[in-house]
DNA sequence: TTATATCCGGTACCCAGGTACAGGCTTAAG
DNA sequence: CTTAAGCCTGTACCTGGGTACCGGATATAA
């Protein structure tokens, strides 16, 4: 009787579209759940969690792709240096980030407190265009 | 005789596919430039330093849409608060990113650190599915 | 002058990540 | 039992940010 979610529920407790369990579905990240007799999905409560997860995962910058791979190397056990390693990689693709970060926002610290009139044309002599150097590609 | 960049030179020198250029004009990025009797584009050099300008701010998260309006925004002068304010916008943005990507980046150093085996359902007590709270939906 | 490299505009396509819609079946409440 | 709400599959479409291809015109060097 109890425990087992319709697509419906666990969209809105997610916060996600109902499409978009689907879509997830197709793409990997969610298992097939079980269906009822008349094959309406019936997931398992922690499936929210997952989305949870998913969803924070994404927001920090993971593709569906990678979140899918983390998840399912999460899932196969014996934890081998898989995860680790994908850990650890992300964690530098991480600190390049942040330092692409911090270095935008003291150029954008910078043109608040100079009163900086213009991204590419400034005409207070102390910043110039200091964007141009910012998170340069790889 | 000297000065005008032809799109190829451009496109070389700022490390962009010539295609983007058009792409770019369309959407307001780049102004039109004059053109030669033929009809060839012919660009002030400084365009590549706009392109560059244009990519560093891609990469700190602006969309396309952003950067036109801060370029236009700065271009048509009167300095006005509102080059100020949409960049202290951004500021919060981005503080509220790192504090995003530190989350992960000690979740994630948990993870290595524990030697989990999984995202999910770890099995050593104290990383209790650290991804989970991290960077919740504005 | 003629070959070769570029450029032109227009249109079509690509990828990621969803979202929407149609037409039909299921379920839960009354 | 009826009926509305919810779900099903399949397919089409959307946004953002480009990229590719076409047939034809231009530019440049030998």
């Amino acid at each position: 009787m109890n425990s087992g979610l319709r697509t419906g529920e666990v969209a809105e407790r997610a916060g996600v579209n109902v499409q978009t369990l689907r879509y997830y579905e197709r793409r990997g990240l969610l298992a097939e759940p079980d269906r009822s007799l008349g094959g309406h999905r019936i997931y398992p409560p922690d499936t929210v969690a997952l989305l949870q997860v998913i969803k924070a995962a994404q927001r920090l910058g993971f593709t569906l792709d990678e979140v899918a791979e983390l998840l399912d190397a999460g899932r196969r056990r014996h934890p081998g240096p898989d995860l680790q390693q994908r850990v650890a990689g992300k964690i530098t693709e991480i600190d390049r980030r942040m330092a692409d970060l911090v270095a935008v926002r003291a150029a954008l610290a910078e043109v608040v407190e100079a009163r900086c009139d213009s991204l590419t044309e400034c005409t207070c002599a102390e910043c110039p265009v200091p964007f141009l150097t910012i998170g340069r590609p790889e």
